[in-house]
RNA sequence: GGGCGCGUAGCUCAGCGGAAGAGCACCGGCCUUACAAGCCGGGUGUCGCAGGUUCGAACCCUGCCGCGCCCACCA
C-alpha cells in the first residue's frame, strides 16, 4: 500500500526511463491521428539545465501531455544549438588555461577539438530534462551542426543567394574587438555609459574659418573626412564647400551640407567618420567621402602618427590631451550619459567598423513575417506582444550574417581567380582548381536556428515528418528571443515553403511567457546572487512540485516570481493528493466500474459529478488560451476545496456508518464516483504534475499508464445546478455550526449534544453529514437549549452545557448585525435611487433586491439569537 | 529620443464597469484513524495621487508621481 507521505525521489526516475522504453514520447507520423507538434527551443550545447528552461519546458510539456491524452499524434522534438560565439569562446577558454589559443591549433584542429568537447559535455541539458519529466521524442534528437541540418543551410543559403536575398557588402558592422567578429543589431546591447563631449574647433588657421565639433570619441577624429552642417543652417552656409584642417593630422577636410544633421543638437556641426559611424558611413556616401580605417580588429589605432598602437581608450584621452595643447578644446568638456553598444556574449564595446560581409536583404522577408502576423496566419499570444513584433519587423536593418569564427557553419561561398562569387548548393560540387578557394567565415547562428522547425523535419528533403508535423502547433519561448528567433523562423519558413504549396508559416501560434524572477521579482543574476539551481528543488521536493509551480504563476507574457516557499506548497499539494488517493483506495474506491445513473446517487455524488463536469468544460478553455495559471488555479482549489475539503468528507459519512442492503449499495456507489472523481482529477493534472499522477493513477485504475490515458471530456448531462445548490446549503450550513462553535470556545473535537429542526427541508437527508461534520451529537435525554441557530432555513438548537460565553457571543452578534444594518441601508439607497432603477440592467437590480431581502431576513436572524441570548 | 507595461492585503500576483480575491506569510484553536507537508476558524486593504465620465469606477478618460521593460545611427 501507499506510504502516507509522497516522496518524488523513490519514483520519478523509474517512471520515466518506463515511458521512454513504452514509447509514448515517440511520434508516430503515420497513426492518421490529428498532428499535434512543437520543436523545442533549441538550448546552447554550452548549457545546463537553468530555471528559465525548467520553466519553458513545464509548459511545453503540459500542452503536449493534454494533447496526446486528447488523442493527437503528438511530437515534442528536441535538440540543441551550437550556439557559434558563446561555445567557441568557452573552448577558447579552455584553451587558454592551457596558454594556447585557436590559432596555435589552425582551424580544423579547433574545430575538432569543438566537437570533442560537444561530445563530452555538450547534452548534459538533454540529460537533465528526463529529471524534468520532459516527453521529448529522443528518436527524433537533432543538432544545429547535423549533416541534416547543414543541408538545410546550405540550401536555403543558396537560394537567397540565387534570389538575390543574400549580398556581400562594404558596411559599417558592429565589431566586437574581443571576439574579433562581426555581430549582427540584435548581439549588441545598449546600455548608459557615462562618457565625456568633449568640443574641438576645427581649422582656424591664418585666413581659414574654423567650426566647433563635439564628440563623446575623440580618437576616431583622427579618421575624419569632412565636417558635415545641416543644409538649412544658416550659421554655416557661407562654410559649405570650403575646407578646413583638421587638427593633429595637418589633412584637410571638406565642410559638407546633410539633412542627417540635427542643427540643434551641439554646435550644429558634426565630425564625419565614415568608416567609424553608421552615420557618417551614410553622409559619406552621398558625397563621396573616403573612408578612413583607424583602428583595426582588436581596436587598436592602425592610423600612423604618435597614436598609432594605443587601444581606442587609451587614445581617446590622449587625442584630447593633444588637442588642449594646441588650443583646440573649446568650451568645457562634460560628462555625458548616453547609451554605448556592448557585446552581448563578452561584453566588450563594440566598435562599428566598416568591413566586407555578408548580409541578408530582409525587407521582403520581414514584410510576408509581418503580413503572416497581421492576416491571423501566425497568431502571437498575448495579442499584447505583437505590437512589439511589428515595431520590430517593420523596422529591421539587413542582418549581416557573417561571423568571423570557425564554430558553425561556413559559408557556402567559393571565390574564383576572376574575381568569381559562387554559392553552392549541397549538391553541387564546390570549384576546384587553381586560385579558388572557400569563404573563410561562418554564418550567424540564428541563421541555423532560424530554420530549426523544418530543418528538423528534414527539410528540403519531401519527409513524412514534414508532411504530418509541418507547420507546428504553436511556439512556446520567452518574449526575449521574440526578435532573434521567433521573427527569423517566421521569415525563413515562409520563404522555405512558398513553393511547397503548403501552409507555409512554421508555427500557427507563438505563445510568450515572461522570464522567471526571484520571490521578490527581480531578475535572477550571477551577480546579484539570487540564481537558483532547478535540480536542487527536483531533488528537495520533486519535480511536480517545481513545475506545478511555474504553472501556477504562468500568466501569459509575465514575468514568473518562484521562491522555494512556494514550490514547498506545490510538494504539500502534491502530497495532498497523494493522501486523498490513498484514503480513496483504503476505502475501496472503484474507478473501473461504470458511473451510475444520477437517480440512483446520493445528492453529494451529484454534487461533485457536476463540479467536476464544470471544472473540465473551464479547464479546456483555459488550457486552450494557454492560461496556465488559471488553470492550475482551477485545479488546485477544486481538488482541495471541493474534492478533498468536502467530497471525501461527505463520502466518509456515507462510507464509515453501519450498512443495511440498501446502505450497503449507497456505499458502493458512492465508491465507485469517488474512484471516478479521483480518475479525472489525476488526469486532469497529469500535465502539470506527471510523476506523482502516474504513480496514483495506475494504483488506482491498474490502468497501464496515465500518460496515454484519456483526457477527461466535460459531461454535460452530469451538470447538476439542484444538487449544487443543496449541498453549498448543507456546506453553508456546516460552516455556520463550525464558526459558531468556535466563537464559544467549544474545543473542535469536542461533541455538542443539539436538536436539528429539519423537517421539510431538503437537508434532512444530510443529518448524518451535518452531526458528524459539525461535531454535533444525538441528545440522550433532555436538551437543555441554551443556543439556537437559525441558519440557511433551519434551526439548529445547542447545548453548549455552560461552555458558552454569552458576553463574547452578544458582541460577535452586534457586529453581525451593525453590518448588516449598514448593507441593508445600501441597498435601499441603491433603490432608492431613480436613476439605477431606469439605467441599470434588470439583472442587477433584482440582485440589489434580493440582497435588500436577504439582510433583512439576516436582521430578523440576529436579533431572534440576541433574544435568545437574553435570559440568562 | 520613441514605444510598451506596471503600481490592489506584509510578500508575490489575479480581478479590468455592478457589494475587494488567491497563494504564501500572519493571528487563534486542534495530533478528529488519508494527510501536522494536515484540520477548523480569522482578511489584516484610502485598489499610487488628483481630477473627469457614469445611476454606479480598482476597472473607462486626462494629468501627475513612482517603478520596470523593449527599441534607437542623438554626434
Amino acid at each position: 500500500m501507499l506510504p502516507p507521505t509522497y516522496s518524488p525521489a523513490d519514483v520519478e526516475g523509474a517512471l520515466y526511463e518506463r515511458w521512454v522504453e513504452a514509447g509514448y514520447f515517440r511520434a508516430v507520423a503515420s497513426s492518421g491521428k490529428p498532428p499535434y507538434s512543437i520543436v523545442i527551443p533549441p538550448p546552447n550545447v554550452t548549457g545546463s539545465l537553468h530555471i528559465g528552461h525548467a520553466f519553458d519546458h513545464t509548459l511545453m510539456d503540459a500542452l503536449i501531455r493534454r494533447k496526446r491524452m486528447q488523442g493527437f499524434e503528438t511530437l515534442w522534438l528536441p535538440g540543441m544549438d551550437h550556439a557559434g560565439i558563446a561555445t567557441q569562446n568557452v573552448v577558447e577558454r579552455e584553451l587558454a588555461k592551457e596558454g594556447k589559443s585557436r590559432h596555435d591549433l589552425g582551424r580544423e584542429a579547433f574545430v575538432e577539438r569543438v566537437w570533442r568537447w560537444k561530445a563530452e559535455s555538450g547534452g548534459v541539458i538533454l540529460r537533465q530534462m528526463r529529471r524534468l519529466g520532459d516527453g521529448v521524442d529522443w528518436s527524433r534528437e537533432r543538432f544545429t551542426m547535423d549533416e541534416g541540418l547543414s543541408r538545410a543551410v546550405q540550401t536555403i543559403f543558396k537560394r537567397l543567394f540565387d534570389d538575390g536575398l543574400i549580398y556581400r557588402a562594404e558596411r559599417i558592422i558592429n565589431w566586437c574587438p574581443r571576439c574579433h567578429t562581426a555581430l549582427s543589431d540584435i548581439e549588441v546591447e545598449h546600455f548608459d555609459d557615462e562618457g565625456e563631449l568633449v568640443s574641438i574647433r576645427y581649422g582656424g588657421g591664418p585666413g581659414e574659418p574654423s567650426v566647433v565639433v563635439a564628440t563623446t570619441r575623440a580618437e576616431t577624429m583622427l579618421g575624419d573626412t569632412a565636417v558635415a552642417v545641416h543644409p538649412g543652417d544658416e550659421r554655416y552656409a557661407h562654410l559649405v564647400g570650403r575646407d578646413v584642417e583638421l587638427p593633429l593630422t595637418g589633412r584637410r577636410i571638406p565642410v559638407v551640407a546633410d539633412e542627417l544633421v540635427d542643427p540643434a543638437f551641439g554646435t550644429g556641426a558634426v565630425k564625419v567618420t565614415p568608416a567609424h559611424d553608421p552615420n557618417d558611413f551614410e553622409i559619406g556616401q552621398r558625397h563621396g567621402l573616403p573612408s578612413l580605417t583607424i583602428l583595426d580588429e582588436r581596436g587598436v589605432i592602425s592610423a600612423h602618427g604618435p597614436f598609432q598602437g594605443l587601444d581606442r581608450f587609451e587614445a581617446r584621452p590622449a587625442v584630447v590631451a593633444a588637442l588642449r595643447q594646441q588650443g583646440r578644446i573649446v568650451a568645457e568638456t562634460r560628462p555625458y550619459v548616453h547609451a554605448v553598444g556592448h557585446c552581448q556574449r563578452c561584453g566588450t564595446v563594440v566598435e562599428p567598423r566598416l568591413s566586407l560581409q555578408w548580409f541578408v536583404r530582409v525587407e521582403p522577408l520581414a514584410k510576408a513575417a509581418g503580413d503572416a502576423v497581421r492576416e491571423g496566419r501566425v497568431r502571437i499570444h498575448p495579442a499584447e506582444m505583437t505590437a512589439r513584433f511589428f515595431d520590430w519587423v517593420d523596422n529591421m536593418h539587413d542582418w549581416c550574417i557573417s561571423r568571423q569564427l570557425w564554430w558553425g557553419h561556413r559559408i557556402p561561398v567559393w571565390y574564383g581567380p576572376a574575381g568569381e562569387t559562387v554559392a553552392v548548393g549541397p549538391d553541387e560540387t564546390p570549384p576546384t582548381g587553381e586560385g579558388w578557394r572557400q569563404d573563410d567565415d561562418v554564418l550567424d547562428t540564428w541563421f541555423s536556428s532560424g530554420l530549426w522547425p523544418f530543418s528538423t523535419l528534414g527539410w528540403p528533403g519531401d519527409t513524412e515528418d514534414l508532411r504530418v508535423f509541418y507547420p507546428t502547433s504553436v511556439l512556446v519561448t520567452g518574449y526575449d528571443i521574440l526578435f532573434f528567433w521567433v521573427a527569423r523562423m517566421i521569415m525563413f519558413g515562409l520563404y522555405a515553403m512558398k513553393d511547397s504549396g503548403r501552409c507555409s508559416v512554421p508555427f500557427r501560434v507563438v505563445a510568450l511567457h515572461g522570464m522567471v524572477r526571484d520571490a521578490h521579482g527581480k531578475k535572477m543574476s550571477k551577480s546579484f546572487g539570487n540564481v537558483v539551481d532547478p535540480l536542487e528543488w527536483i531533488d528537495a521536493y520533486g519535480a511536480d512540485a517545481l513545475r506545478f509551480t511555474f504553472a501556477r504563476g504562468a500568466n501569459p507574457g509575465a514575468d514568473v516570481p518562484i521562491s522555494e516557499e512556494w514550490v514547498q506548497g506545490s510538494r504539500n499539494f502534491a502530497n495532498k493528493v497523494w493522501n486523498a488517493t490513498r484514503f480513496a483506495l483504503l476505502s475501496g474506491a472503484d474507478a473501473t466500474a461504470p458511473l451510475p445513473p444520477p437517480e440512483q446517487l446520493s445528492v453529494a455524488d451529484r454534487w461533485i459529478l457536476s463540479r467536476l463536469a464544470q471544472v473540465v468544460a473551464d479547464g479546456d478553455a483555459l488550457f486552450d488560451d494557454f492560461q496556465f495559471a488559471k488553470v492550475s488555479d482551477l485545479l488546485y482549489h477544486f481538488a482541495w476545496d471541493e474534492v478533498f475539503d468536502w467530497y471525501v468528507e461527505l463520502a466518509k459519512v456515507v462510507l464509515s456508518r453501519p450498512g443495511d442492503g440498501a446502505r450497503e449499495g449507497e456505499a458502493d456507489r458512492t465508491r465507485v464516483v469517488l474512484g471516478h472523481v479521483l480518475d479525472a482529477l489525476l488526469r486532469l493534472l497529469h500535465p502539470v504534475m506527471p510523476f506523482v499522477t502516474e504513480a496514483l493513477w495506475t494504483a488506482l485504475t491498474g490502468g497501464e499508464s496515465i500518460v496515454v490515458a484519456d483526457w477527461p471530456r466535460p459531461a454535460a448531462d452530469r451538470r447538476d445546478p439542484t444538487a449544487e445548490a443543496e449541498i453549498a446549503q448543507l456546506q453553508q450550513v456546516i460552516t455556520e455550526v463550525r464558526r459558531f462553535r468556535a466563537d464559544q470556545g467549544v474545543k473542535p473535537g469536542q461533541r455538542v449534544p443539539a436538536r436539528l429542526e429539519l423537517a421539510g427541508s431538503p437537508l434532512a437527508a444530510h443529518e448524518d453529514a451535518i452531526r458528524t461534520l459539525a461535531r454535533l451529537d444525538t441528545p440522550a435525554d433532555g436538551l437543555s437549549a441554551t443556543a439556537t441557530l437559525p441558519v440557511a432555513g433551519i434551526r439548529v438548537e445547542l447545548d453548549l452545557s455552560g461552555a458558552i460565553d454569552v458576553a463574547a457571543e452578544r458582541a460577535r452578534l452586534g457586529r453581525d448585525l451593525a453590518a448588516a444594518e449598514k448593507e441593508l441601508a445600501q441597498a435601499r439607497a441603491k433603490l432608492g435611487n431613480h436613476q439605477f432603477l431606469t439605467k441599470a440592467p434588470d439583472a442587477v437590480v433584482t440582485k440589489i433586491r434580493s440582497r435588500e431581502a436577504a439582510a433583512t431576513a439576516e436582521i430578523a436572524r440576529i436579533r431572534e439569537q440576541l433574544a435568545a441570548l437574553a435570559p440568562r
